[in-house]
DNA sequence: TTGAAAGCGCTAACAT
DNA sequence: ATGTTAGCGCTTTCAA
């Protein structure tokens, strides 16, 4: 007798349903036909042994991992939690397990061979933001493993699917709003990291609001702010010290537009009384000290359970859909001028 | 010449070093003497051909998965954000993969056989507060699976480790202020969940507080909150609705707090003018509408990351501590009625 | 210090 | 509808 407390293997289900290891294989996987009596007893086997199929063995023999890896470089922020709650959801419905790393880059470790994550324990994976470099995409991507890109747009060249929101559209119904409801001529942009696609058609927006309205592009109402609080911070102090003269400000996300409520409450002005500030995400971002955020509500959870979705198809059919972009909606509060009531 | 798309295996390897494969098996895994030289000419070798070793067929060989599984119900909520960061952290630090599943239980899908998480697939897993019932607890950690508890105890009998907070000095702290410092007497408590770890000890350091300063426990003053914003909310709307007199509120935690702010303020009194309240956590949970929380501070991410090295180390040497309780600390802010200033 | 070879537990041809 | 069997790519004795 050999060790009783090892796992029940597929063999030993065999043997106590009287069937061979192949059979077994049939009924958990419903790849072939098998006999409904023989089903019942081999289910009945399974059950009395408790048995459990090794994922190793499975992987080894079928090429398959049944995971789905994430790489990310920041698992925590405002932006990225429900787009993560959006992937575990998407992969549990599809019977896929979720590894996540939030290492930036799929790096070596060691001596340089082991990759955290790749084609050697995933099936594939969702790649978020600048988590991974042009190289290493180009490289997997070449070799045909499954990628579907999150928050950022495939470099040239690779036609590797992504998702991403209606940025142009909705930065539009923003600025159209700062200027139609509000008479805003001064709007300042901050735009997002460099050769950042949401940032890119952000901007696009907001300079095609400013066209339809015939109010003059002014270069020096434009600076970065990094999706970030402090980079926004800096940039409005800057302008404020050097006596800029603006209406509102479209931050182009919601971290930043914090920041740049920061900098325009330490220069003793009041939003959006003096300076309204406008965001985009809808992250909830919310203090005591700032008035309720207008912004633009995008669908960050569905984009995680989109993206891993696609990702998922892209697995089993190799037939990816080139692009998904999910719509947005405009969500006014207070911090444009509005009237808001709380809660 | 095989399918030269086919990412190369060990026995590539080997056969252009000119060893053997166990030969390379020994230079990757760095678990038995090799000359220099071999090594390097192995190296070159891997280089060469991009190898990576197969999770899977590792995997099956060695009966190790090198992944780490966590279990939780919502992988979203503030106070679960910061642990997530804290278990990835540990478990890339360590070398382990970090598979993660956020439906409750360790749940059979389709047939009933299939766990989604478990010895199949994972090395150990961390469960957070009520992912998984006794029962299954139970099983797992007889057949000698590690397992480390998050935000809950072990079933009775069972030695299973788990990570803490110094809750009931955290609450007895927060306690003595609200009496010693604002002189106040009638306090409520708002308990967390049946059965709740930290409830308990929370509410221990709340009576132990009343006890040192002689004021009598008042069982009408004690209501469950549920660590959940609209329990609460439905609890104190309550007691206001009956005339329930108080001074102060002690929530349970951060969320429950936002509720029992949600009803103080509907029924036209202020907080903390009319009634203070304080929670506990810090997730900083924050709202235009309701002052900056008095609460005490739980090391949350220390909290992930040190579950996360426990159950490597009952891994990797089957010793783990038994019980691992992270320090609290009082922060004051201005729901308890101090001043404070913002930001 | 190195090599040969026997598995690890499963899947997927190929038979029957 | 079911069984036989050859791998999948590693690790790990056991020999040399």
């Amino acid at each position: 007798m050999s060790d009783v407390n090892a796992p029940a293997t597929i063999a030993d289900v065999a043997k106590k349903a009287g069937v061979s290891t192949a059979t077994v294989s049939r009924v958990i996987n419903q790849n072939a036909p098998v006999a409904a009596a023989t089903a019942a007893r081999v289910w009945a086997a399974i059950d009395a042994l408790n048995y459990h199929p090794s994922a190793a063995a499975r992987g080894l023999a079928s090429r398959k991992t049944g995971v789905i890896g994430l790489l990310a470089d920041d698992i925590s922020t405002p932006f990225f939690v429900p787009i993560l709650r959006g992937i575990e959801t998407a992969a549990r419905a599809a019977g896929y397990g979720l590894l996540i790393n939030a290492t930036p880059g799929v790096v070596s470790d060691g001596p340089g061979f082991r990759r955290v994550m790749g084609p050697h324990n995933t099936d594939g994976m969702l790649v978020f933001a600048a988590s991974l470099d042009d190289e290493d995409l180009a490289d997997l991507h070449g070799r045909g493993f499954p990628l579907v890109l999150l928050h950022r747009a495939p470099p040239p060249g690779l036609d590797i699917p992504y998702v991403t929101f209606e940025n142009k559209s909705g930065a539009r119904a923003l600025v159209d709003h700062l200027i139609e409801v509000h008479s805003y001529q001064r709007i300042a942009f901050l735009r997002g990291p460099e050769n950042h696609e949401d940032s890119y058609w952000r901007e696009l927006g907001y300079r095609a609001s400013l066209d339809a309205h015939d109010i003059p592009f002014d270069p020096a109402l434009v600076a970065t702010g990094g999706f970030s609080q402090t980079q926004a911070r800096d940039a409005v102090r800057h302008w404020l010290n050097e006596g800029v003269v603006m209406d509102a400000i479209f931050a182009g996300d919601d971290e930043a537009a914090t920041g740049a409520i920061i900098a325009i409450q330490e220069a003793g002005k009041r939003v959006p009384e003096d300076i309204a500030v406008v965001g985009f995400d809808d992250v909830h971002l919310s203090h005591p000290w700032m008035p309720p955020l207008t912004t633009v509500r995008a669908p960050v959870e569905e984009a995680g359970r989109e993206a891993a979705r696609q990702l998922i198809r892209l697995i089993q059919t190799r037939k990816p859909e080139p692009l998904i972009r999910l719509s947005t909606e405009l969500i006014i509060r207070r911090s444009c001028g509005c009237p808001y009531e709380q809660r």
